[in-house]
DNA sequence: GCAAAAGTGTTACTAGTACACCCATGC
DNA sequence: GCATGGGTGTACTAGTAACACTTTTGC
């Protein structure tokens, strides 16, 4: 019988940059490399709940964070066929600076880019996990899972331009949401930043789904 | 610890239907009933060979038949919480027709609008890998993976107008194809039908991946 | 020669792209 | 009042949708 782990992957965007929530692996082997958050499957629960437990514990909190899955067949050590199982999510940089750090782990968020030294074949994870993030946040129905109310446009512009590594017009942007009938005002502003505040904006109920890439 | 179920869940299109190939259960609980091809995972081998196995079992030979994954929590005994990872795949009618019949399975291929009394809660699993397939196939790139070469444009445009249930355009249906540079003539034509022979086409080696719905 | 199915081109319309100036706020 | 970032409209281009007749084969 397999042995069944379930990794919870968490990507943002931050300083210009796409970041991975990681930690640093306590015990050996591996010891002071840095893995996903992940815990093995437990035959008490379901693995949806296996995973909001890791994510519980991560105390990345206030998330309205969506979880998709991809699996991979690890040959980690021969005769132990381990099998993960990948909860891919997605959370906003503003989420993310208020999340409190009273975690139990050592946890630090890395550019994709620049990967730290990572225990089993976990950097091959991540970016697999990130592929298949890019592919999915490609819908507006999958955007609206991991943003569904008071995101601000430019916020989202920033989202696809540092995933997808382009540069998109602020007009033509906006134009594909609203043209679309995707997303209504709300009454709120962005006041926190320096220049003219953005307005806040929300998905509608029910929108004809379309690909924003 | 969980165990897990490699399902192998193949479509097609015949007779102006969508269908699935199924067997019929053998043993008891839910004797009689119909299921999708299935076995345990083993520590011995990696999932994708437990599913290709299975496949290989089911006899449905010269196939290019290409697995993607979907998985979901059973919890359908109390205490044993059963994990299922589907193998979702799609093969064209004309190679469903000279498969033979050595299976040692009782097997048919089911409408999906009809299915008939199934074990467990496959009848949930196999609509839901039709959703999964209907979406993966809206990429050119994956219909490559199920139809590399030697497929006409009307056979993939059945594939279409049944599988989403709506009318094409056979002429615009040719230009997507072709203003997008995704194929290539071969010498070949498909000689087998009435009416005038349709000129078998192949996907190029390279070619910039779109939507096609 | 006729029934069945496949191949082909043009026009109208719709959606996407390119582009520059003004506006609201903090300091 | 100036620096920073956000909001807005128009002209052009490309892609999609609508549409009818001719060609090849089997019987």
């Amino acid at each position: 019988m397999k042995q069944l782990e379930i990794l919870v992957n968490i990507f943002t965007i931050d300083e210009e940059e796409v970041k991975v929530l990681l930690i640093k692996k306590q015990t050996d082997p591996h010891r002071g490399y840095w893995m996903i958050p992940k815990t093995n499957a437990s035959n008490e629960q379901t693995v949806d709940e296996t995973a909001a437990e890791v994510l519980e514990k991560l105390t990345v909190k206030d998330t309205k964070l969506y979880q998709y899955q991809t699996i991979s067949d690890l040959e980690r050590v021969p005769g132990l066929n381990i099998l993960s199982l990948s909860y891919v999510g997605f959370i906003d940089v503003v989420r993310v600076k208020i999340s409190d750090d009273e975690s139990p782990f050592e946890k630090e968020w890395f550019s994709v880019n620049k990967l730290p030294k990572m225990a089993y074949n976990h950097q091959h994870i991540v970016l697999n996990n990130l592929e298949f993030l890019k592919e999915k946040l490609k819908k507006a129905s999958v955007l609206n899972l991991f943003f569904p109310s008071d995101f601000s446009l430019p916020e989202l512009q920033r989202v696809y331009e540092r995933l997808y590594n382009i540069e998109i017009d602020r007009r033509n942007f906006r134009k594909k949401f609203i043209n679309h009938d995707l997303i209504e005002e709300t009454s709120l502003k962005n006041e926190d930043t320096r220049g003219r505040p953005s307005k806040l904006y929300m998905f509608k109920e029910n929108y004809e789904d379309i690909y924003l890439f």
